[in-house]
DNA sequence: CTCGGGCGAGAGAGCGCTCTCTCATCCTTG
DNA sequence: CAAGGATGAGAGAGCGCTCTCTCGCCCGAG
């Protein structure tokens, strides 16, 4: 009888009437347990392929008290963001991670109220073993708490804006990397400094400008501040300001090199040259910074590596029992509540 | 005791001990079950918030044999294809209409072999009730297949390259949508007609592309078909050539309005005025064809409609149970095995 | 030759839920 | 006033699996 025929799927006692033995010695050999005589092992295995057995996640689930699944959160109202090269570098480390520990992971879209209510219900119903969020501004998302409030382990992306949360969290080193980024600026002569900075309510805006501000000391002028979106749009609506307010300026830290972009075409139109008349430093190092005209110095995060560390950080809270290989890049997670990812500087020749 | 303290989620059973009655009972309420008298279910409510009660998911997809779960597979090598209009409508319709069913729609990325692997023991374990499949190259996808064989529902976005697979699929009336385009054009005189047609491994190209050249008829020039890739790049050089070919061409239908913006840049490059010189008609309706200069006439497709009309048709056959409102848009999927929604011709500036 | 130990297989409980079946109660009706 | 039918609650089996416990068997040591 092919399998399409089979009205339904066979179950752990089938294959031990079929291979003639116990239910136990088949879910013995199904998980691989050591203590099984290879010839048992055999005779299970000829039967399991002989009916197409595939183990009921629901009952293992039931049993074990587990799903071996992980949720990824993504809460943003337009499913564009995927294209985000953060986004993306994300997802890409956090299903490599979770796939190399035998993890499935499933994404879940929260683009309205009702899908966090219904994604809430869903986790909370024990369908996912923990919650892995990626938003932009998780701080203001209600996941988090009640996450923490139903014992379900949750890691963000990105430190949350409320510092009151205590909550599990992967982020980069955004502070060193304003701070880099002013250095950069500063050791290459430029005396005028001002910045592009990302939104207020987004603490990978405020940590980069907060490192900024602490490398250039005095040199720092609350003046040549300007906030932008993160989008190129903004970077060259942010650009045109600085410049009125400074003619004379000859450095620019953008947060994100799509603003470091928009700042470049801004500085073009205003007849100034990169990086003779003004430097620019950008954030991010995404794939079209090298081929940019000129290629973009910047400060690299590593998305993919972030995704991989928030599984492992979640892996370290919820599951001791899996010895991962340690990654050079990534601090081992045990006990830690946060994980600060190292970024550095890419010198090209913007500045 | 708040909830963060308690050790373990509480089961119907406490639930029931709490509220003073069976366990049968608690799972009436839970259920929504009209016979149950509102002072019971007055006392369980109550239970239940007490306990934060949330109803074991595995537990409850093992008896029922159904885990009001639908699995959308994405199968990409790039996550990027998100931010591509085409699989973002397809996924905003997916999420509503399963979410006005009921239904969590958790989204399985299937990037490398071991991914596709992992995803059909998955859904094969019973974690899903069934499968929608959007990938670019559906044909050629082992999934569907396996899918089929294991009598897992599936259904996909897009109507398969195998013609011998039998498979439920939801597509866009490609044919008539070439048919339209050319009408379009020979509708404004025009008389020497090229096209950019879609990659020839595709359906989506070759349909429209059979549209076009059975309205044009005799008119049609085989000369006169160059294939592109969908995208804006491949485009513009596709409309190179046909302009190399035919210098005297007066009219361009590309299978996608990526590609008829690229044609309209390598024609404006060439000296061509749009649409005096060369009218261009694209295909699909993409958020900025409206806004382009000149405003794109093209051949609008409805990507949400299709992720609804997915739902759809695998509801009906695996929810008999279900009565879906009936949209004006979709025909009713009950006994069919595919779907084929309407297209419409856009007319604006640029035809 | 007997006994202890280790290895490998089976028996059986039980995870949390649903759902059928049974039964008690109350109302309706002849 | 008795019989029949609703109505609503409880009892209990069982979904498919894991895992502990038990037990039989074979080996080597005394």
């Amino acid at each position: 009888m092919p399998p399409s025929v089979r009205s339904k799927r066979p179950s752990l006692e089938e294959v031990a009437l079929l291979a003639g033995v116990s239910r136990a010695t088949v879910s013995r050999v199904v998980n691989g347990s050591p203590t099984v005589d290879p010839a048992m092992k055999e005779r299970v295995d000829v039967a399991v392929r002989e009916l197409g057995y595939q183990p009921n996640l629901s009952a293992r689930a039931l049993v074990r008290n587990r799903t071996d699944t992980l949720a990824l959160v993504v809460s943003e109202p337009d499913v564009r963001v995927f294209g985000d090269p953060f986004f993306s570098g994300i997802i890409r480390g956090v299903t490599s991670e979770a796939g190399s520990a035998g993890l499935q992971v499933v994404i879940l879209l929260a683009q309205s109220d009702e899908d966090h209510e219904r994604i809430e219900r869903y986790v909370r119903s024990g369908a996912a073993d923990g919650v892995l969020l990626i938003s932009e501004h998780a701080g203001l998302d209600p996941l988090p708490q009640s996450m923490v409030d139903a014992g379900m382990p949750i890691v963000i992306g990105g430190r949350p804006h409320d510092e009151t949360l205590d909550v599990l969290f992967v982020d980069n080193d955004n502070v060193h990397g304003g701070h880099l980024a002013a250095r950069r600026l500063m050791d290459i002569g430029r005396r005028r400094i001002g910045t592009v900075a990302g939104p207020r309510d987004m603490t990978a805006g405020t940590d980069r400008l907060d490192g900024f501000r602490a490398e250039l000391g005095e040199r720092f002028d609350a003046g040549l501040v300007e906030h932008g979106e993160f989008t190129q749009a903004s970077g060259e609506a942010a650009a045109d300001r600085l410049l009125a307010t400074a003619p004379d300026l000859d450095g620019i830290f953008a947060a994100s090199d799509l603003m470091a972009l928009g700042a470049i075409t801004a500085l073009r139109r205003a007849g100034r040259r990169i990086p003779q008349d003004v430097a620019v430093v950008g954030f991010d190092d995404i794939e079209v910074a090298a081929s940019a005209a000129p290629p973009l110095t910047t400060v690299r995060q590593q998305t993919v590596l972030q995704g991989r560390a928030m599984v492992r950080l979640l892996l370290a809270h919820t599951r001791p029992d899996l010895k991962l290989l340690p990654i050079d890049a990534i601090p081992s997670a045990e006990g830690l509540t946060h994980l600060l990812l190292p970024v550095e500087l890419v010198a090209r020749e913007s500045a």
